[in-house]
Parts: structure tokens; sequence; C-alpha cells
DNA sequence: AATGAATGAGGATTCATTCAT
DNA sequence: CATGAATGAATCCTCATTCAT
């Protein structure tokens, strides 16, 4: 309806940029990160391997684009439940929910960016994903305290049981990024959210 | 000329493997899959290139022989204690002192072993791995079924809960190798048991 | 419409070639021959790199163009002065004022036109060059056989002289493009002129 | 007759160098650097890419080390001779003697290592050799100064006609170089001198 | 006429693997 | 057995040139 401020210099490299990054994202699961070659991706993505280059600068550049992307959204999915309205129970299944609902979702290419890549490229992204899985532990530790003072749940040391909760909540998505265990992401998210509130809860 | 069941040869060529082995274990944990080179081994192993080629037929080799030790570690410290004497808490506790351990002690090369490598070599390892998992999921269901009969546990999805605690294991195995939590093994062996127990037990 | 020679479109073509040539100078002045690329010599001249293609058909095409206008330029400094009037010293200092203004004004470009290029390339627009050299050693054949004749100068092999001189006003020229002597070029030419014409002339 | 410390690794190495170094001289010579492809010496060598990585570790390190050896033996043939003994035109001979030998045994490399090279690489290449020409001009400058202050020759600008000097001899090899003017060396450098030594000698 | 996105051949460099000594 | 020099396939990236708009 609005005439747009895009031009058509702009929607296409916005397409361009898109299905290099969509092609990457199928190679980087496939193959790894070492594994993929420039080629590769400029060949899944249907364009020349120079024009990959016309948008990205280097295959880490891509790597990292990719990165960003799912970092920041995976953040906003995760942290913000913690801290917003509602009893620690639901927040416990919530949290489940975003976890195990991100990786499912974006299983193709956090398989690996996760768990495989080499040296220098994988000490930066493991920096990148420390910083939201702390902002995830330390959402907890807060609640926790909070919920402790409250009478809520039993005493315990907060920041240990931050960290189990955000560890078993990435476990539980690699076994299911594994294929190991199946199910509805809802149900796998109650079934650990009810375990662990029947876990920390006051009697 | 020697009667001795091993002989020179032999001992010779069991040194051989261990040195290789050892130097390839440093350099995978310092470099990736990827980022490490045979040149690397042979020197960190002190031998000439062409030495190792004697001992393994390629690098895929050296690492599955790596994955191999190191899984059957694995597997024997932390499945058998599952289905072994003891009550349940006293096992949730031993298991995640097992995991947790286990990643501790090996986290030189896991940390890559595990979260690094590219395609098939991947994907072979993976398997490697699900099989032990697998196994842990099993001897939990299997006890959690038998506690569930007998009363000792909440009624549950057994199945569902051992895989949320093999997954809260290797998650919380993961957060302590990346180094964002650190404390005594065993301090935090009994903080997750503890919290799982009281999770699951009737009351 | 207009009855003017060069009509609106020619007027526009000498523009935009001379924009791109002066570009083009700028590139290779600074990156050289094969440092400079046609993105470059299309953002300085502030047209798009399709542009240029109307205008030249290769980069060696913009080479050559800019060769050809420098050394037309050169032979006019450098040649008829030395078979035109005056005398033999005279000549000698107007020479070398011609060779050494001429690369002091043209050191951004000549820099590299006569000392960085490879393979084809450099040999064509050698052979250029050496057009103009050797219609200099010519004129100055000619010229210091007259004066032998008329007994101004010593007796000397006429053609090995003037290679002398020729290659002596490079050579100078070179030494001061590089920077490695300063000052104004009319006392180096005086000095260079003083000292030749003191070697040749007869006694 | 003595026995050499050199072992057969070294004996190798060495004739291992200098095939490359000697294929490279021949390619840089015909292409240029920027001309001349990696795949173009190790053929012209007679090896393997690879090969040729094995003992130098990139282009630019090839042409650095012919660079050096040339430039050593530049400075050699043509620095020490002007301090040397001996009276000023004999000096004036052989200075232009060592360095128009210099450039017809060299010429080869130095066509283009002189005259033809880009940006980053040309820049260092030409401080080096600057250093040598600099050398040369100080040698000239000092004995001139001398043979001023005995009465050898006339009053002048010593620095001016030592770069004068300098100037002709490169300018005149340069013309040599690209085969303008044939003829023995020996004969060039004796009327070069001669020229030289009546334009200088006090009457 | 002008544009600049797309192309793909080409080049430097790395490294697993082989094999003659 | 041990060696390490030799190999060349494989990979990332650049840039001159083309062509649809």
């Amino acid at each position: 309806m609005s005439a747009s401020k895009l031009n058509k210099t702009d929607v296409v490299t916005d397409f361009r940029r898109s299905q290099v990054i969509a092609a990457a994202r199928e190679r980087f699961t496939k193959h790894g990160l070492a594994g993929t070659t420039m080629d590769g991706i400029a060949q899944a993505a249907g364009v020349a391997k120079g024009t990959v280059y016309l948008y990205y600068k280097s295959k880490e550049d891509i790597f990292r684009q990719i990165l960003d992307e799912d970092l920041t959204y995976f953040h906003d999915e995760t942290v913000p439940p913690i801290s917003g309205p509602g009893d620690v129970e639901q927040k416990l299944r919530g949290y489940f929910l975003g976890v195990l609902g991100f990786f499912d979702r974006k299983k193709d290419f956090c398989e690996h960016a996760i768990f495989e890549m080499g040296s220098e490229v994988r000490k930066k992204a493991m920096q990148r994903f420390e910083v939201v899985f702390k902002a995830q532990v330390e959402a907890w530790s807060a609640l926790l305290t909070a919920a402790q003072r409250d009478g809520l749940i039993d005493p315990l040391d907060a920041h240990a049981t931050a960290v189990l909760i955000v560890g078993a909540a990435s476990g539980l998505a690699k076994q299911r990024l594994r294929g190991w265990v199946g199910g509805p992401v809802e149900e796998a998210a109650t079934q650990a959210g009810r375990t662990f509130w029947k876990g920390l809860a006051a009697r």
C-alpha cells in the first residue's frame, strides 16, 4: 500500500544475501564449516562463485552473519521469558520450550554452529554463545534467589541450580538434535519443567 | 628367538602407536580436527611424517582410534553404575559424577571430539557417541520403570525422564567444559543428583 | 541542429575519455599496472565500470593511450632541440633539461610506465620508448658527426657517445625520479651539460 | 680432497634451491613479477608446485632471494673499486665496467627487477637498490672531493657530479639492456670513462 | 549512453598421502 | 623400520570483462 523506500537494487541485494545465507546454512549443515566450500555455497545458491563475494567478503563472514542472526533470535526467545510475568513453574516450562524450540527450528545450522568448528572461528563463535548462556544463567539465578526469599522454593545454591537448568535445557536440546529422542517440543518442555519444578519447590 | 608373547616388534609398535596417539590428542585439542596437520602430529610425536603412516593409515584413522578409546572408557564409567547396587538418589549422584568426571578429565580432547568435526567423520563419531548415550538412556529408563513399580518415585514417562537426566548431565558437562562454571565435580554432581531426586521421588 | 564540427556526442565522448585517462593515470601511478583494477579506475573517474568499457576496450588499451600521449610529448620535448639552432653546449644543456623536465613533470605516471610492467604490455611499451630514445641517439649522432667535421669537438665514436649522452640523461632522470637527488632541474641540466661539453670539446 | 661437511640432504637442498631460483629467474625475466606464476616456476624447474613451497615460502620470498643475491653482487662489483687503488680515469673506466658488466650478465633478471614491479614489492626492492646506488654516489663524491683538493680535476659540485656519473652508468646499462646498442662492454666502458675523465680533468 | 550485477577463469597456497632411499 | 622430500588435488579469493536493464 505504502510506497516502499526500498528501490529495486535493495530488493535484489536483500534477495541475493538471503539466497546466499540459505545456501550456506544448508552447506554448513551438511558439511560443517571446514567441509563447506565457497564453490558449494555458490552452487547451492545457484550463482557464480564471484557473486557470493559480491555480498560477503569471506567464508567466515557468511558464517558470522548466520551466527549473529541466530544468536539474536536465541537470546530473544529464551532470556526475556525468565524474568517476565508468570510463576516459576510456567517459566521453567517456557524456558525449556524456548531452548528446545530454537534448536528444533534451527537444527539445520546450529547442529554445526555449536558443535563443530575449528580453532579461531569456533572460539569466537563460542564466546558469542557463551554470552547468551550466561544471560540465561543470570536470569535464572536472580529468579531463584527471589523465589527462595519468598519461600516458594527450597533453600539451594541459586547459581549452581541455574547452571543445572541451563545445562539441562541445552543438553536435552542436543539429544533431540541428534534425533535420539523425538516427540513434540511441547511435551518435552512440559515434562522437563514439571520435573524441575518438583525438584525445586518448597514442600 | 625370545619366547615372550610380546616380541620386540610388538613392544616398539605399541610404543609408537601410543606416541602418535598422545601427540594427536594434543594437537586435536589445540587445533581441532581440521586444524590439525599430519606434520603437526608427527612433529609432536617426535617422529617423521612417514612413520605416522606406518601405524595409522590416515588422519581419520587416528581420530577414530582416540574416539574409540575414550568412548569405551566413557561407557564403562557411566552405564554400569546405573544398573548396579545402590538407591536411586545415589545412582543419580553417581551418574552425574561419572559424566562430569569424564568430560573434566578428557576435556582436552573431547572438547573438540564432540563439538567440532565435519561431514562424514563427524557423523560416524556421533553415531558412536549415540550408542553410549542410548545405553545410558535405556539403563535409566529401566531403572525408573522399576522404581516407579516399587512406588519409590512418582508416576512419570520413564523414557522422557531418562532423556532429561542424560541430557542434563551432558549439558551440564558442556557448561563446565566451556569453563562457564567451575567448582569441584563432586559438588556439582551432588547438587544435580539431589535436585533430580527431589523432582522424581514419591512424596 | 548545430552546425558545429563537434556535436554534443563528440564533446561528451572527449570529456569521458579524458576523465577516464586522468583517473587511470592516478591509479597507475599509485598502484602500478598490475595493481590497478578497472574498479579503481572507474571509481576514481566517478563513472560505472561498464562506462569505462564504452570508451576503452581493455585495461591495456587505456595504458597504451596514456603511453602514447606521453611519448609523443617526450619526443617533441627532446628530439627537435638537438637538431635545432644553437651551439653544442647549449644543446647539451637543453637536451638534459628536456629529459629531466619530462620525467620530473610526468614522474607520477612514468615511474611505473617505464619501470613496472609485465610481459607483452611491457614489451610493447618498451618498443615505443625505444623509438624515441633511438631518435634521440640518432639526432645526437648526426650532430656530433657534424661537430667533429667542423673541428668543434675532439674525434670520437659518434654513435657510442650519443648513446652515452642519452643514457646519462635517462639515468640521471631515474635518479631524480627516485628522489635520490633533488635540486632544480635547471641546475642539474646545466651541470651535466657543462661536464659533457668539457668532455667532448676540442682543446 | 677434504671430507665435506655437507651431507646429502644439504646437497639436495642446495640443488633444489638453485633449481628453483634459476627457473624463477627465467620466468621473471620473460613475464615479470606479476606475470610469473608459481605453476610456471615449478614447471620450469621441473618439479611439482608443492615442491617449490618446500624451499621458499612464497613468490615474494623467491623474488627477494634473487634480488638479495644480485644486489650483493652488484655492490661488490661496483663500490669497492671506486675507493680502491688507481687513478681517477682508471676508476671511471672500472666503475663503468662494473655496472655495465653486471647488467650484461644479470640482464635476464634485472631487466625486470629494476624496471618492472608493482607497489609494495617494488618499493622494497627499490629501497634495496637505492642503498647500493647511494653507496656508489658517496664513494664517487668522496673521491671527487679528494681529487679536487689535489688539483687533479677542475672545481665542481662533487655530489652533483657523482650523481651524474652514477646516473650515466645505470642509464647506459639500461640502453644496453634494451639491446639498443651493442658492442663489447669493455669498449663502452672505456669510451664512457674517457669522456667523463676529459670532462672532469684539470687542464 | 550508462549502469553495476554477474561471471568464471586464473592464481597463490596448503596439506594428506606416497615412495625411494 | 624410519625417513622426509615430492606430489598435486583442493580451496579461497581476485578481477577483467560481459550484458541485461
